[in-house]
DNA sequence: TTAACAATTTAACAAATGTTCATATATTTG
DNA sequence: CAAATATATGAACATTTGTTAAATTGTTAA
């Protein structure tokens, strides 16, 4: 690998992106959200191993909205995520292998 | 990409090091110790365009040595650091693709 | 070996950010 | 409209960040 040669990243950016990913919820979040196209903020709740509630749930997600790694669409009562950086995702086969 | 089925991962420990990693400065250290095997504080001072002091580089060390993503070794009067974790480096190609 | 210097680390603190729990604001449905 | 449900906001608490100053460790030379 040549990380030297890669062309000027905005470190700053690429922090900020991290560090809004860097949290075990959102890590959860966003593996259930690489599968389903999207999903609400009750559901989410449901599924996610984390015991979460819906008003910490709806924190992390605002979070990732802000930051421009999910959007949301609304639908009736409920308000669905997704993923709208796909490829953060990857960031996962990273680490993965970093960790073994 | 189907990250789906990976396999479990511990997302607390993924977040620590994603955490740990996610600062512009932090980053632009592991840039510069990607290329050269080892590196010490004042070096580094020097090098980047941080324009950080000693004392906060040696925060930033000393966060991501306890953390186990670097190393130091003593030699006479200076410290090298060193990567303990070459994989970590393989987010800049992800993030990379992912701010393109 | 001790004094003076140089490199790095630690300590102490204020300011900024992040996390979490409790509460408030919609929105839908009867 | 009122009750029920879904989501968002507010405020207390915790963590992180950056600064300055002092302490530690190693080197050199009188």
């Amino acid at each position: 690998m040549n990380v030297a040669q890669l062309p000027d990243i905005a470190l700053e950016d690429m922090a900020q992106t991290l560090k809004v990913i860097a949290h075990p919820v959102r890590l959860e979040i966003l593996l259930h959200l690489a599968d389903s196209t999207k999903i609400d903020v009750s559901t989410l709740c449901d599924k996610l191993s984390c015991g979460c509630e819906a008003s910490m749930m709806s924190h992390h997600l605002t979070k990732m909205k802000a930051h421009g790694i999910l959007t949301s669409v609304k639908e009736g009562k409920q308000v669905y995520y997704q993923v709208a950086r796909k490829e953060v995702l990857s960031l996962f086969q990273c680490m993965l292998k970093s960790n073994t």
